[in-house]
DNA sequence: CGCTATTTTGAGATGGCTCAAGCTATGTGG
DNA sequence: CCACATAGCTTGAGCCATCTCAAAATAGCG
């Protein structure tokens, strides 16, 4: 159990809440419920009505759909801080995706009518959806864009860069990604098979631009995987 | 030009001012001014600064990216009544995609700044933008597992089926789609080549799944598209 | 310390892309 | 109003990036 007085910082730093009065900042705070998950283990699962609004506290959540043959889908990966949940929260209907943990997780949790009533009372709130969820789709398009037009290896430099950015650890030989992620999926979160990830990653630490231990990625050469980001294919 | 009792009407219709009362409507076109732009032409381009919130009178606009080699990708088609050009100016930073006129269009439009200030008024409007917003993402998010677990012919039979339901006008033979898109805009769209586009269309036309003339594209067997949309590939 | 999930690697198959060539609407200028 | 120019479309042929499937190697976990 998270101590009251724990969740305040957290609503505080969260985007969502940002420029709120502390007195305002401490009612949000006392509104909000827990949740805590063990690895593996979802918030909510595709198709279950939507109810929820979710800030994560502690470890890391991925949200995924599952195609109709089984495929798997990664559309976002979520820190301590970043709020997830909400579309379907404000929007009504089911929950488009799922929420699964990554690692043993805990979060704030909202109810989706609470979170309707502070957009109301405080515009600030709803100033501060407007731009994450602009934030969110603006990133959604690049990453569509770049499965439309760019081959995985591009896909999967972008990939790597992008989590070096948000979840990157600066240590001895380079960055270090400290998200947990299977082989698998980085595939569904590139839009690839876990066998081309592989040897992509076999061929990238032979040619000395990353580290890829079984959960350990260390990403050495930032400029070198930058250029295979950029690379137009083939420069005829 | 538009007459300003003209714009009223649109203003009550379109989504993100849904709910106001009849003077606020009124106030918020008079805050409108307008956009006349020829076929081909563009809005704004991507890479300037947003500083203009649209919403489409009449025509037809894609809304489009181009990858560093020249490939373009449609992310939307919007039709009157929507709104577009809203997240680059809500976010603030330069417009993220291109809108350019399918056909001779028209919009209604506003400063960002003015758009800020009304969400910060009528909260109503607030919880409208996210809305709109937030299906805008989900829209997305379907697209792009769409683009990452099917093959071309699904996606394809996808994307004709949404432009059918959005934009579908019923005639003697079946559903006749009133977006004059090539071969090449219909790949933009679907993540393919006009060369694949093309095949496929031939072939349907052949097995009397739709009539294909050079821009005109009635769909005449709805339930037999659906079947192919979707198709688990093989089904061993 | 053994069992199981994950990863690696190989070999082969193939969907869709590329490029080239010819065809056909369409609308424009004479 | 016609004929031609042009943008858009179709079709063929070959190729290649990536997927599929199989099997062996490895690492973590209990």
């Amino acid at each position: 159990m998270l101590a009251e007085n724990a969740r305040l910082p957290l609503v505080q730093v969260c985007p969502i809440f940002r420029g709120l009065t502390p007195a305002q900042s401490a009612e949000v705070a006392t509104l909000a419920g827990e949740r805590h998950v063990r690895r593996r283990a979802t918030f909510f699962t595709e198709g279950q009505p939507a109810t929820a609004f979710f800030i994560l506290a502690t470890g890391r959540v991925k949200i995924a759909q599952v195609s109709q043959d089984g495929d798997e889908v990664i559309l976002r990966l979520i820190g301590p801080g970043q709020m997830f949940g909400g579309f379907g929260a404000l929007i009504g209907g089911p929950y488009p995706a799922t929420a699964q943990a990554l690692e043993p997780s805990r979060a704030l949790v909202w109810e989706a009518g609470e979170v309707e009533a502070l957009m109301q009372r405080l515009p600030v709130v709803a100033r501060n959806l407007v731009r994450e969820l602009a934030g969110r789709l603006r990133e959604l398009e690049v990453r569509y864009r770049e499965l439309a037009t760019e081959r995985v290896a591009q896909r999967l430099a972008h990939t790597l860069l992008r989590l070096g950015e948000r979840s990157g650890r600066n240590v001895a030989g380079g960055l270090l990604l400290d998200v947990r992620l299977s082989r698998e999926e980085l595939a569904q979160l590139t839009g690839t098979t876990l066998f081309t990830v592989s040897r992509l990653l076999s061929e990238w630490e032979l040619r000395g631009l990353l580290e890829a231990r079984r959960s350990r990625l260390v990403l050495r050469d930032l400029a070198g995987l930058r250029a295979l980001a950029e690379a137009l294919p083939p420069p005829n």
